[in-house]
RNA sequence: GGUCGAGUGGCCGAGUGGCUAGGCAGAGCUCUGCAAAAGCUCCUACAGCGGUUCGAAUCCGCUCUCGACCUCCA
C-alpha cells in the first residue's frame, strides 16, 4: 500500500494529503520572473522544482492548469519612492523601449527554461496584458472597504483588513510586531498605516511605464498582478500556489490580503515554497554578486567554476536535494552530480535498447522480482512524500543496478521474468524522463564523428583495403554524406 | 531586535522513535588483449550538553555555529 500524495503546506506548516478542490482538475499558480534582466540559477532552481511538481501531477493523471506569470510592469528599484522602476531604468540604459527590454528577457527566460528541459506552463500571462483586470480588482477592493485612494495612489488598508482577517498568517507575522518594526520610508505620509501597501501607484513624470486609471496616471502594485491573474485563470479559490521562500513575505502575504479583500474567499489551498540556492552558504542573489547565469555555467566562464557543467547535470544536481532545503552550489558538488547523472543516463541508454529475452531453464528469482517491485513502489512513495526527488533518485540508482546486472549477465532475464522486466523498464523510463525530466545529452559534434570516419577512410585507402573503403563510403552515403577524394586531400559534402 | 529554518560519515545529500538511503571520493575483489564500464565487498555518521523512552540523527530543554525573511528578490 503506497500512501497518497502529501505535500508540505506553508500555510498550515504541515504535510497534508493532496485533495484537489475539483478533481481531476488541478490549478497551480507559480510566481514567475520579473523580466528586467537575465534569470540566474537560483531562479532556475525554483522553476525546476515546480516543473517536477507539474510533471508528477500530470503523471498521476491530474488535469493540471499551470499558470506562471511574467512580471513585465516595472516596479520600483528600491524602498525609496524615487519614481524609477527596474524596467524603465534598464530601457533608458539600453536605449530601448521598455517592451523591448521585456521581450528580450522573456525570450531569454524561455530559452533557459528550454535548455533545462522545463515544460512550458499552460498559461503564461503578463502583468501589462491585465491592466484592466487589475483596475477592476482595485475597484472591488475599494468597494469592500479594504483600500483607499491617496494622492493618486491606492493603498491596501491593513488595519481594516486585520479587523476581520489575519494579515501575516502565511509568514507568521503579527501585525502589532510589524508595526513596532517599521522603518521610515518616503511616501509614507500618503498611507494611513506604514504597513499599507500600494495596489495602484501614481506615476511620477519620469516613470515610463504608465496607464490611465480612475485614480490618474500610474501603474499597478507588484503584488496585485498575481491575485488578478490567478483569479482570472484559476478562480477565486485554487489548489496550489508556489514561489520562492523569499516571496512569502511580503508578496504572498499581500496576495492573500488582496484576494480575500476582493472575493472574501481563501484563495489558495496549498502554498508551496521552494528554498534558496546558496553559494558558500549564502543566498544566491544579484545584489550579493554571487549569482551564476545559466550561460556562465554552461561555458564554465564564471570565476567560481573550474569547468563547464551541462544543463542536465545541473538539473540532476538540483533534484538530488529536496526543494524545501537550501542547496549549496559548489564545484565539488557539481562534479559529483555530473558523474552521477551520466551513470543514470548510461542506464537510460541501456534500458531503452533492451527487450525481454525468454530463457529456458532459468528459475524465477523471487527475491529479485520483489526487489524490483519494492523499488518501483518506493519511487512512488518518495514522490508522494512531498515530491522527494532526492530519495527517488536513490531508488533509481538501485534499479539501475538491476539494469546493469541484466546487461552484464549477472542477473538473468529468466530470473525476473517478463513482468519483472517490464516493471523495471517502465519505472525507470517514466521516472527518469517523464517525471524528473532528465534526458540524454549527446555531447559529441556530428562533424567530429564524420572527421573520425574520414581518418579511417584515409587509412583504409592507404592500406589499399578497398572493401573497407567502399563500405565506409556507402555507409556515409546512407546518412546523406558524400566523400570527396581530391588531390588536396579527403573532404566531405552534403549529398546533392 | 522580531519571526522562521538549518547543523548528518572525506565531500554532497535523503531520512522525524527501532529496519543498508543514494551519489561522489577512497580501499579490495571479479571480469578483462589494453583501457573503461559494470557487479560484489569495505569505510556505517548524525554540532555540544542534559532529559524523555526498553530504544533517539529523529521528541523535549539549554548552549554553540550558520542561514533566510523583516526592503526589490525564485
Amino acid at each position: 500500500m503506497i500512501p497518497k500524495l502529501r505535500l508540505f503546506n506553508s500555510l498550515t506548516k504541515q504535510k497534508e494529503e493532496f485533495v484537489p478542490i475539483n478533481p481531476p482538475y488541478v490549478g497551480m499558480y507559480v510566481c514567475g520572473p520579473t523580466v528586467y534582466n537575465d534569470v540566474h540559477l537560483g531562479n532556475v532552481r525554483t522553476f525546476i522544482s515546480f516543473d517536477i511538481i507539474y510533471r508528477y501531477l500530470l503523471h498521476l493523471g491530474y488535469k493540471v492548469r499551470y499558470v506562471r506569470n511574467i512580471t513585465d510592469v516595472g516596479h520600483l528599484t528600491g524602498d525609496t519612492d524615487d519614481g524609477e522602476d527596474k524596467i524603465g531604468k534598464r530601457a533608458k540604459l539600453m536605449n530601448l523601449e521598455p517592451m523591448e527590454v521585456v521581450q528580450k528577457y522573456t525570450n531569454g527566460f524561455h530559452q533557459v527554461m528550454d535548455i533545462f528541459n522545463a515544460l512550458p506552463p499552460s498559461i503564461e500571462p503578463t502583468a501589462t496584458g491585465h491592466i484592466l483586470e487589475q483596475i477592476e480588482m482595485i475597484k472591488t477592493i475599494i468597494d469592500h472597504g479594504y483600500a483607499y485612494e491617496s494622492k493618486g495612489s491606492v493603498y491596501f488598508d491593513i488595519g481594516k483588513f486585520n479587523e476581520k482577517y489575519q494579515y501575516g498568517k502565511l509568514s507568521g507575522r503579527v501585525v502589532d510586531d510589524l508595526m513596532a518594526n517599521t522603518r521610515e520610508l518616503d511616501g509614507q505620509d500618503e498611507k494611513r498605516n506604514p504597513l499599507d501597501f500600494a495596489i495602484w501607484k501614481n506615476a511620477s513624470s519620469e516613470h515610463i511605464m504608465r496607464w490611465n486609471s480612475p485614480w490618474g496616471i500610474g501603474f499597478p502594485g507588484w503584488h496585485l498582478e498575481c491575485s488578478v491573474m490567478s483569479t482570472k485563470y484559476l478562480g477565486e479559490s485554487f489548489d496550489i500556489h508556489g514561489g520562492g521562500m523569499d516571496l512569502k513575505f511580503p508578496h504572498h502575504e499581500c496576495e492573500i490580503a488582496q484576494s480575500v479583500g476582493a472575493s472574501g474567499k481563501e484563495p489558495v489551498k496549498y502554498w508551496l515554497h521552494t528554498n534558496m540556492l546558496t553559494v558558500n552558504g549564502q543566498k544566491m542573489s544579484k545584489s550579493l554578486g554571487n549569482s551564476f547565469l545559466p550561460s556562465e555555467l554552461i561555458t564554465g566562464t564564471h570565476e567560481l567554476l573550474d569547468r563547464p557543467y551541462s544543463p542536465m547535470t545541473v538539473r540532476f544536481f538540483m533534484l538530488q536535494s529536496h526543494y524545501a532545503s537550501t542547496l549549496d552550489f559548489s564545484n565539488e558538488a557539481l562534479s559529483a552530480a555530473n558523474k552521477g547523472y551520466k551513470k543514470l543516463m548510461n542506464g537510460l541508454k541501456l534500458i531503452k535498447e533492451m527487450s525481454f529475452v525468454p530463457e529456458e531453464g532459468v528459475a524465477q528469482n523471487q527475491q529479485a522480482v520483489d526487489q524490483i517491485n519494492g523499488l518501483a513502489d518506493n519511487c512512488y512513495r518518495a514522490m508522494n512524500d512531498d515530491f522527494n526527488t532526492a530519495l527517488t533518485i536513490g531508488h533509481l540508482f538501485n534499479l539501475l543496478k538491476k539494469i546493469n546486472s541484466l546487461q552484464t549477465g549477472g542477473l538473468k532475464y529468466g530470473e525476473i521474468g517478463q513482468e519483472g522486466f517490464d516493471k523495471l523498464k517502465s519505472t525507470y523510463l517514466s521516472f527518469v524522463e517523464e517525471i524528473l525530466g532528465l534526458k540524454e545529452e549527446l555531447i559529441v559534434e556530428p562533424k567530429n564523428l564524420i572527421g573520425i570516419l574520414l581518418t579511417l577512410y584515409k587509412e583504409a585507402k592507404e592500406a589499399k583495403n578497398y572493401d573497407k573503403v567502399d563500405e565506409i563510403r556507402s555507409l556515409l552515403k546512407n546518412e546523406g554524406i558524400t566523400l570527396k577524394d581530391m588531390k588536396q586531400g579527403i573532404d566531405w559534402a552534403y549529398e546533392e
